[in-house]
DNA sequence: GAATATCGTCAAGTATCTTGACTATATGGA
DNA sequence: TCCATATAGTCAAGATACTTGACGATATTC
């Protein structure tokens, strides 16, 4: 009973970092105990955070790592994992002998309806949890400021990428 | 450049758990861009992380490990590394010869103070960008969506279980 | 053609986190 | 008091997710 400690309340951060960080945090902790237990045991963060830049119909290795903000090396070893997982495979670009084209395949695919699915599930829960309206608040304060980002200086930048909508 | 693939606009993800990850890491990455600029190279995500739930009377080992959703041996070595760069120290508690009490350096105590005056800074950035309104909307669902976690453990809650597990 | 840039790979190293095993101290009875 | 058990911290080993550096193969440019 010497249990006495901590003179005060610890007030924790309560800034807009870490409640984006915890928040973050927590939401990919759900996904993944979900999708690891729709039989997904493959999925992991940091694959789910390169998949999340492999559109439906694949792309190039190379527009991979300019897209994460990774090195290539990691990317490729994230490849290699999820290669070997069966969940991508890579193709020799026919337009450039040096390139690859990375695509899913049906146990990839398969993977991403799952997942669609638990995020749908997810957000419900969210919306139960703090209201639609805050909720779309939410969303629209997280759009704007990824929309007013400041665009990476030079490299090639997106003429207009509007595809900050739809889904 | 035969640089003409991406048939089509990509259409990267748009859901609550892609925003906030993206908005974490862009938040962090420019925390620590700054940390590291005001002379803290010793700065690194998981370590805020850490000094995140060491308040600045200090704390027990052992409380941050209930804290922090971590391993104690993940804190245990994350503390040594700070320990070793001098921004935290460990003395012996007095009152349970097995405890460790953790407490910052002089030099701790200035990297909170340059982290405080950074997150402001960062803040008003993103208010000017998506305006004050939205801003504190963006606030206002974070700290909803954290208060309707119910994953606190043990703890004397039981009050109200309205966490429906939902589905 | 030859210089140069880009694409992917191999190798090695670092940071962060995990599980398992262990020591020392505290606590709560019999 | 002594013992069973729980708790606080440490040590060791390993997995994962990255990093930088070096390199060969192909494209592009002049």
């Amino acid at each position: 009973m010497v249990k006495e400690l901590d003179e005060k309340a610890e007030a924790l951060p309560d800034h807009v970092g870490w409640r984006l960080w915890q928040a973050s945090r927590a939401w990919q902790a759900e996904f993944a105990a979900a999708m690891r237990a729709a039989g997904h045991a493959w999925f992991s963060e940091a694959r789910a955070g390169l998949l999340g830049h492999i559109p439906r119909n694949g792309t190039r290795q190379s527009a991979l790592i300019e897209r994460a903000a990774i090195s290539k090396q990691a990317v490729q070893q994230l490849l290699d994992g999820l290669e070997a997982e069966d969940v991508i495979e890579r193709l020799p670009d026919p337009r450039d002998g040096r390139g690859k084209l990375v695509r899913y395949t049906r146990k990839g695919l398969d993977a991403l309806r799952d997942g669609d699915r638990i995020k749908l599930e997810i957000e419900r829960g969210y919306i139960d949890r703090i209201g639609e309206w805050r909720f779309a608040a939410l969303m629209d304060a997280l759009r704007a400021l990824d929309a007013g980002r400041g665009d990476e200086p030079e490299t090639t930048t997106r003429p207009r990428d509007e595809t900050a909508e739809s889904k």
